[in-house]
DNA sequence: GATACTAGTTACCTAAAGGAAAGCGGTATC
DNA sequence: GATACCGCTTTCCTTTAGGTAACTAGTATC
């Protein structure tokens, strides 16, 4: 009784988990920095101050924190050098990389939203008031 | 002086606008729940109290603060049809469809993270104390 | 008149995110 | 001894996200 359609629909129950997969995906990288620091390592290793200059916006403190989830949850690695003044370099591990597409969708969406929302104002100032 | 391998890394200029194209991206999606409900949202288009149920957790208010925010963005449009009791439908836009990689990637990366957690909790207990 | 269904709203509260500004311990340099 | 650099931490504060519980208006049914 099954035909060839239903087999491409997904149940409810399928929905459903895969609802919740997406909000474990969001459970661990939730918030305003943790994307773009995973995305700014894994182009390049960088020291906390170097950061700090890097990512626009971003104070010493919520660096801190962000980098201390980042590590906890296996994302990053913090690497200490005994130069003279210290050396602390953080980097991406493996497991960042199985990030590598969501990141690149999320780059190439946040583009194209930009786009969208410069047309929309543009559209806005063309309808001139009189 | 420009080698074959300098065209293949992205200058500085490119990752600081990849990183703000990601940011664009996070500031419209922001929280626990708008990914969620666009995914649910463009599998069925729901009634309110529908979602209520199906959505785990959610509660009226956040959703219909959550609701207003996606119409606003014009991920979602809200359709009122004129029965008895009163009936509201609310389904996704062809802009949440441009979300459809994204929602993907998300998706898939969700459950492979979630297994990798059960696999790690499995390890600790494995490592069983005498 | 009581109850139930619709789609929400309202008031109150807690926890977390995030920001501003200053400070700290260590070392080196002037 | 003063200043500077590094990698943070501390304190104080505001904002936002999110949750709880009760409630509303409109209509219909028992």
């Amino acid at each position: 009784m099954k035909s060839i359609v239903d087999e491409d629909i997904p149940t409810k129950e399928e929905c459903v988990s895969k609802v919740s997969y997406i909000s474990d995906a969001l459970y661990v990288l939730n918030g305003k920095w943790k994307l773009p620091l995973i995305f700014t390592l894994r182009e390049n290793p960088r020291r906390f101050n170097e950061m700090l200059k890097l990512i626009e916006g971003i104070t010493p403190k919520v660096l801190a924190k962000e980098l201390r989830d980042l590590e906890l949850n296996e994302f990053i690695v913090r690497k200490v050098y005994p130069t003279t003044p210290v050396t602390v370099i953080y980097e991406t591990t493996a497991y960042s990389d199985t990030l590598k597409n969501v990141l690149h969708e999320l780059g190439d969406w946040g583009e194209q939203h930009r786009e969208k929302i410069k047309q929309s104002i543009r559209d806005k100032n063309s309808i001139s008031p009189i």
